[in-house]
DNA sequence: GCAAAACTGTTATGAAATAACATAACTAAA
DNA sequence: TTTAGTTATGTTATTTCATAACAGTTTTGC
């Protein structure tokens, strides 16, 4: 994937300046209002995450994580991601294994992404989970998380295959 | 998970016997009809994943390959996985990083499961993705594939927690 | 037959994630 | 404001998961 493609990644480009200040902002309020501690390399692997043009590797982010150039350690931000997956700032793609921000509104558990096997492009986006789970739940099922990954071209790279 | 549980698994038990000899031989028909080719090492991974009683990580499909107890080396299991998944024959559970067989109807490269946190247990089911795609689809994205994966409590072990 | 394609066997390595344990920082109750 | 409990970090090492690369074999179509 994103071998064979000219194409630039282009369903959220990384933030910089403000934008970036903002959302780390946004972040650092909503931790505040729950209590939860946003602490400096929970913060700055969701800097990273919020910078990046697409979806962050860990081990991306393991290099990537001291303005020195010096690596993190894995378990750093391996223990920085699950926080940010906990508390809905960030989402696994599992596909991919792979990491965003995440773009949506709350913390639903509930994720969604169109990824583009070209660019690697990664467009998160509102399912409507509602009828296929009224049914698991009628059956028992509780459900907790639901993601959901769906693979092919995005409109971009559609037009150049 | 499954550690601190005492259910069994039991969303599909794996099979032997007739019923065993039955899932293989539909197998052998489609590939005779669409001329692919079940090969032995194709053919021993998925008589493998149809035994097994939940999803199967890789390991374990290469530490059970050997009738003699012989393990496969990694490449043969991995490619024999990739055959499979592509004839929709069995599926990776993204989550788990394991596999189970397909239990539906068809080739359609879709899967959707609910996963038990508790027990590991993967339930197929049939989704509906119609009207998410729909809006995918008319946005000029071109889906490929969907996986859909659900993790909470099957109903067994909703009940003793 | 012969060449091309598909498949297998094998060695080695790369990539992703976590175990385990020591230390430090918050938090809240006595 | 000590103290106990909890939460988070630092660090080393290891485990788990997956693929690259290449040689050799079988199948397929011309």
């Amino acid at each position: 994937m994103g071998v064979d493609c000219h194409h630039t990644e282009s369903a959220h480009p990384g933030l910089e300046g403000v934008a970036l200040a903002d959302a780390v902002a946004a972040a650092v309020n909503k931790c505040e209002r729950t209590r939860e501690r946003l602490t400096p390399p929970r913060r700055r692997v969701l800097e990273l995450l919020l910078e990046a043009d697409g979806p962050m590797k860990a081990y991306d982010l393991i290099a990537a994580y001291g303005h020195d150039g010096e690596p993190a350690k894995p378990p750093t931000v391996y223990r920085a991601l699950d926080f940010l997956e906990r508390l809905g700032f960030a989402h696994r793609i599992e596909s991919l294994n792979a990491y965003v921000p995440c773009r949506m509104e709350g913390t639903s558990h509930r994720a969604a992404f169109l990824i583009c096997e070209c660019c690697g492009a990664a467009q998160e986006f509102e399912p409507d989970f509602a009828p296929q789970f009224a049914a698991a739940e009628s059956a028992g099922y509780a459900v907790r998380t639901v993601t959901l990954e769906a693979r092919g071209l995005c409109p971009a790279c559609k037009v150049e295959a």
